[in-house]
DNA sequence: GGCATGAATGTGACCGGTCACACAAGGCGC
DNA sequence: GCGCCTTGTGTGACCGGTCACATTCATGCC
């Protein structure tokens, strides 16, 4: 036991090799399972480090092998629901291949920031995973120097990420045309949509996928509203839309979003789904408990960063590459909120 | 410039000091400000840095320096509001120290597996913060080893951390006081409490200022209903509440049990605040869009973060000790779903 | 002029592992 | 009985930094 008081650095695998009378050498083929150690020996070092409470020392282990086995998440933000599982789904896949998880929030999408973090990432060793839903994940994505391992999560596959990186995604655009059509089948002659903040200069894909059930039953295509991501960017747009009588159906580019317009359809005093339906996206985890509950498209994000996990993990061990580009489906969540149209 | 197509590795500190025709101990002493270096020197060798884009490498740092620049977050959930929030302030000032955040997240409270998450935080080397407002944090807490630097989020000083460690913490009681006040200065007869689950065997913070303000004021004090983090639990304690109808206000642990218990009553025909009113607890972002909004106790998570990452970098650089137990201190925001009972 | 002093720089060991290679002992074929 | 391959183990260098100490040279003082 510990008789001394003051603390001593923890064993190293000489400590072990000196317990158990053979060279460092041999302790490291134990700790690695190397086939060609006798058993007997194998065994008194397994002793030795047993009762020394030996733990082999990960920075040593980085920075001799070259393999650190962690990861970084670049993220925009760990508040978000979304994001918080995605991150989520990838440490619980990571603490099951005993990988470290760190994380690099990107506070502001101007390009030094951005660089910056993406450096302190690289820094860190082990792979990256970039979730790269908004514009600044989009920017780390593409800041990424070519020689490091980095698993995009993007929202589609039709903008992919620069060079052939690997990504998840989550199929937005097939999600945004499910819900839409769900609330066109209700008999709404077209649907509104509020938008969150472009991933891109070009077109997201919840907006496209909504385009295009919109063209394929001939609904008029109304002007997307540009929101934010938050429920107040929500509630403005709502307002806005509440003021125009012929506004019976709203798609939101996610539930905080649909929140933020459901409350302001009742402060403009318009009922909800009787006057006008309103559908979300996301299923977060208050959703199914508002009033009214929300009809949304469900992505199971979790999932997503697992498969993200999984796929640079893949990459860093050079083992059999998994399935390349992992897709999570949506499903279509209908609830109070959306409902037949008025007459 | 590098004209060959191979990845080569990152230039060393020899590899700098080759270019700037000086030892590597000067590229050392340099890249750390030592006072002691001729200024020509200093700018052929930043020239040199600069040139080959040398960056130090941050694992031989941790292994030779032993300081090793990093944070792990020990957590139960990393969805949860008030959770994400205290990462977020924990990395933002972790950033500006250039610090590296890791997280841990604790998937149960058993005590085996509690353990091995705590190990895997301490081999990651650096400091600690765990959340310990449940009862997988507590035990986490508890596990850390004494050698180990760590500071605790609790939710009270009551029962702080064993051994003397650092902590900061949110007033709950103090909050739950507030709110309860807030209730009975209504005119309520008493306020029903929903419980979350209980960080130790003996009654939480919350739940002992919401007793004393009911002691203060001499009304009587119902049973706590014990219930879970999230909506779906606060719907079925809601439920449960509504059949009494000598029920007229309501105090939950958290916003979304705060959500579900709105909804239950909603599903039950009771009107808020017209025949009950409710009041949560944390501000999350949603509260002020629900309908009715939310009346709730808003606590600084942000900061908090940030103070506990201030506290254990005060311990790590052993540098004047910041004061000892910051606290944040509770703010009542008022809004509909609180107002006078019914006559 | 001799010598202590301090500024500027270099040398070797070390942190705790891994890797490439050397080496001894035992079994087998011829 | 010799060589050869296999099994089991040890030695030295290395990863990329830091640390403690040595060295050189110019300066100041008596």
């Amino acid at each position: 036991m510990n008789v001394t008081g003051h603390t001593r650095r923890p064993p190293s695998i000489r400590d072990v090799a000196t317990a158990a009378g053979v060279s460092y050498q041999t302790v490291s083929r134990v700790i690695n399972g190397h086939p060609s150690v006798k058993q007997a020996t194998r065994e008194r070092v397994l002793a030795a480090i047993d009762e020394l409470g030996f733990r082999r020392n990960a920075t040593a282990l980085a920075l001799a092998s070259g393999r650190s086995r962690a990861v970084t998440v670049l993220t925009a933000n760990t508040t978000h629901y979304g994001y918080a599982s995605i991150l989520q789904g990838i440490e619980e896949a990571a603490r099951a291949a005993s990988y470290a998880v760190g994380i690099g929030v990107l506070e502001s999408a101007d390009e030094a920031a951005v660089t910056a973090e993406v450096r302190r990432a690289a820094d860190a060793g082990g792979g990256l995973i970039v979730i790269a839903y908004d514009p600044a994940g989009v920017g780390a994505l593409a800041a990424v120097p070519a020689e490091l391992p980095v698993v995009g999560v993007v929202e589609t596959p039709a903008s992919p990420p620069p060079g052939d990186r690997p990504w998840v995604w989550t199929d937005d655009r097939e999600a945004a045309y499910q819900a839409t059509r769900h609330l066109l089948s209700l008999g709404h002659a077209t649907v509104h949509y509020v938008a969150i903040p472009s991933s891109t200069r070009r077109t997201s894909a919840r907006t496209s996928g909504w385009r295009q059930a919109l063209k394929e039953a001939g609904a008029p295509e109304p002007r997307p509203v540009q929101s934010s991501w938050g429920p107040a960017g929500g509630h403005a747009a709502g307002l806005r839309l509440a003021r125009d009588p012929a506004v019976t159906a709203i798609l939101c580019g996610n539930d905080d979003l649909a929140l933020g317009v459901l409350r302001a359809l009742h402060d403009a005093g318009r009922s909800v789904p009787g006057e006008v339906s309103v559908a979300g996206f996301d299923d977060a985890p208050h959703s199914a408990y508002l009033t009214p509950t929300l009809t949304t498209v469900r992505l199971d994000f979790t999932g997503l960063g697992r498969s993200a996990f999984a796929l640079l993990h893949g990459v860093l061990e050079q083992s059999a590459q998994i399935a390349p580009h992992p897709v999570s489906v949506p499903e279509l969540v209908v609830r109070e909120s959306s409902g037949p149209p008025p007459d």
